[in-house]
DNA sequence: GAAGCATAGTTGAGCGTTGAACTATTCCGC
DNA sequence: GCGGAATAGTTCAACGCTCAACTATGCTTC
């Protein structure tokens, strides 16, 4: 957190305060939302020693044909700053699991190579990964919630990163 | 992260992979989660120099009839573990926003307590808050989708955390 | 009332994230 | 092809989080 504060411009007038019926959606979503990061971050660490965070980066890389993908593009599929990223795929090199290689097409790019020790560390971890959401969350909800859950997360990401939906 | 792994058992079988169409459930839900929370916490936190997360601790401070709350209650409160509120109570402290006062009843328990100074922050973020989540969630859903954000929050949660529901 | 155990909370070290500053390369206009 | 702007990625320092170890108080049972 940074501790510099510039006020924008707010909408003048008023706060448009939640009512309590808005209080409870709205804690409910986040309260959930929290949660479930959580439990599935935490179960997937403990079994298989690969937090959350980087399981994405070996599955993004995984799923290009050569597996391997530019720094940051890679960031962005990862919906991660660029330092961020640069930093955690030090600590997967440090770990055997991925390497870097310079662009030729470009010498200031980077590209993030998945190694055979990342592929089958995730190979390892995958069926864990799934079980968890199936766990945590499908088996949890009807179709109908879980059609619902597809609508509401995707007219959210229309809004907040229209680039987003592939 | 902790690397030690400790293989616990998993159900036997076929891993029950997602299909196409619960792949995609999945990944909106998550990277709108992820998004959402993300900007509003940098949205509140550049605005007013205080986090999703300390802001969290003052609104639940802030909803006591006398302002103050046993740590472990806050901690339960705002989803944090106790390590981690004790440090975050130490910083708001160190800001003046809360003092630590043994309590009269236990002795071995520690009340927050919110002082003016961290009530006059809260008053200053309240409507830098509501309006992010006004302008980022409620917004961009119609009245259906709300409810079905909270009926879907509500049934996770049941699962997830059974005394969450207040 | 002492021993053993449970509970409340803090501390410290290590890891991860952040934002800003920095290096290196490429692109663009002339 | 030169100078300046833009882009790609890394590094650093400060902050925050996690887990395990620790202190201190309260509870229970004999």
């Amino acid at each position: 957190m940074t501790s510099s504060v510039s006020p924008q411009p707010l909408p003048a007038g008023e706060p448009r305060w939640l009512d309590a019926e808005e209080q409870k959606a709205w804690r409910a979503w986040l309260y959930s939302a929290q949660l479930l990061q959580d439990r599935l971050d935490r179960d997937l660490t403990q079994r298989t020693g690969i937090s959350h965070a980087y399981y994405e980066i070996l599955v993004a890389l995984s799923e290009t044909p050569e597996r391997m993908m530019r720094m940051s593009e890679l960031a962005d599929r990862c919906l991660s700053s660029r330092s961020r990223l640069s930093h955690a795929v030090s600590r997967l090199e440090e770990r055997g699991w991925v390497r870097r290689q310079v662009c030729a097409e470009d010498g200031r790019g980077q590209l993030a190579v998945l190694t055979e020790e990342g592929f089958a560390a995730l190979e390892g971890a995958a069926p864990v990964h799934v079980e968890g959401v199936r766990r945590e969350l499908f088996d949890q909800l009807s179709p109908e919630q879980i059609e619902n859950m597809r609508d509401f997360g995707e007219t959210l990401l229309r809004h907040l990163d229209p680039n987003s939906l592939r």
